[in-house]
DNA sequence: CTTTAAAGTGACCAGGCAGTCATTTTTTAA
DNA sequence: TTAAAAAATGACTGCCTGGTCACTTTAAAG
């Protein structure tokens, strides 16, 4: 939690801050992520940061948990039983997550970058509670889609839970992979990740919704 | 590649160099993981380190080689053709992991880590590549099942391929998740990965393909 | 035994880092 | 206008890193 100091800073001042450390932390995994070369860039003391936020873990924590929020604000409001089966819903995460991205692109950025810069020995335990919290959220997922009848039940749920949940990342990752996209001139640039290959996404998710139809939903519904 | 000098050791000090660097370099990123730690543990001096191998980089593209190397001797020898199909050759696969990560638990622990330790800017060009192969290796199974008749063929190969990678990768995290064991005891006290967990991962394989194969096979095959 | 080549050494260098704190500047309240 | 509180500063500390190199030790060859 970021002291008082920083949440009586002008908006300017701390989106400023805020923004300047989101681009370091979207490029560079948290060991290797320098407060002195933000500062620098920022045109403030080192000191102020410190002012600001009780060390560098819970600057960090801070971004994770303003960017989730963002997010959660456009993906939360998505209701499953607005929809016919859970892929439609599955594809309007998708639909909203672009949303964010093109509203959002370094918060975007920042989360996108978060899995991968999530090894460094001091931060490890961060993606740890992330990641458990994610899984049990997709059983859970699993657990309602067979009580209403539409995911098969012959295979263990935890199994098809994080198969979901692994295989909404890919989806993802293979569109960073395959589109012609170079990231990091994106993200320094601020511009949205996804800017030139939503059609790309959308149409890989749809993709993957047809293999994944397949593997998850009961025999007779697919 | 690694100066002669490194080759002219004798097998003992070589290979107590390589489990040195391997132990190190299983746990932590790469620009994190320590040369200085490393010689102090094995109680030489840093100097000779610089005998061995031009620098850093050198070090860890021989520990990838060399791993690479000793795994490729279990699964190289798996003919798809010994199979009836994809998913038989695809289970092999995993029993022949596990016999390796059996005979060389550390050699295991260092591939496994090397996705995560990956990010590190000066390597990152070392995963983008190796990604890539592995990407293109798949795809070429999915072009491979779909000329024999096995894989439907009404969705982009790249996407089936990608998939079909990613959860491979995600079938072990999942293990290494659910499955209880303290990773980084593991691999500090050079036990396999999979020790004790050998059944859950052979039964996680299997239920990821009962989920692949509906997504995957022919309409008439499955 | 001597010469020559190879291997091993560790103090040292330059560079980078997170975090501190006495001091100054700015803002607020009286 | 003045006094008190809040915010900003940046030189500094202690620590650690990868890499170097003049030098010593060990091994091989003549």
């Amino acid at each position: 939690m970021p002291k008082s100091t920083f949440f009586n800073l002008k908006a300017a001042k701390r989106e400023a801050i805020t923004d300047a450390f989101l681009r370091e932390f979207s490029n560079t995994a948290f060991d290797d992520a320098s407060i002195t070369t933000v500062v620098k860039a920022l045109g403030i003391a080192k000191g102020s940061i410190y002012q600001y936020f009780a060390d560098k873990q819970d600057l960090f924590a801070y971004l994770i948990e303003h960017c989730s929020g963002t997010k959660l604000q456009y993906v939360g409001d998505l209701r499953r039983s607005d929809y016919a089966d859970y892929w439609q819903y599955f594809r309007a995460l998708y639909e909203k997550g672009l949303q964010f991205d093109r509203e959002h692109p370094l918060q975007s950025a920042f989360l996108h970058h978060l899995t991968k810069s999530m090894n460094s020995p001091s931060v490890v335990h961060f993606f740890h509670d992330m990641e458990k919290a994610t899984f049990r959220h997709f059983v859970q997922t699993v657990e309602e889609e067979r009580t209403n009848g539409h995911f098969r039940e012959d295979v263990n749920p935890e199994t098809m839970g994080y198969l979901l949940y692994k295989a909404g990342v890919a989806i993802q990752d293979q569109v960073r992979l395959l589109g012609k996209v170079d990231l990091d001139k994106h993200k320094q640039e601020g511009i949205p990740i996804y800017q030139g290959n939503e059609e790309l996404l959308l149409q890989t998710v749809d993709e993957y919704i047809q293999l994944l139809k397949k593997s998850f939903d009961r025999d007779d519904k697919c």
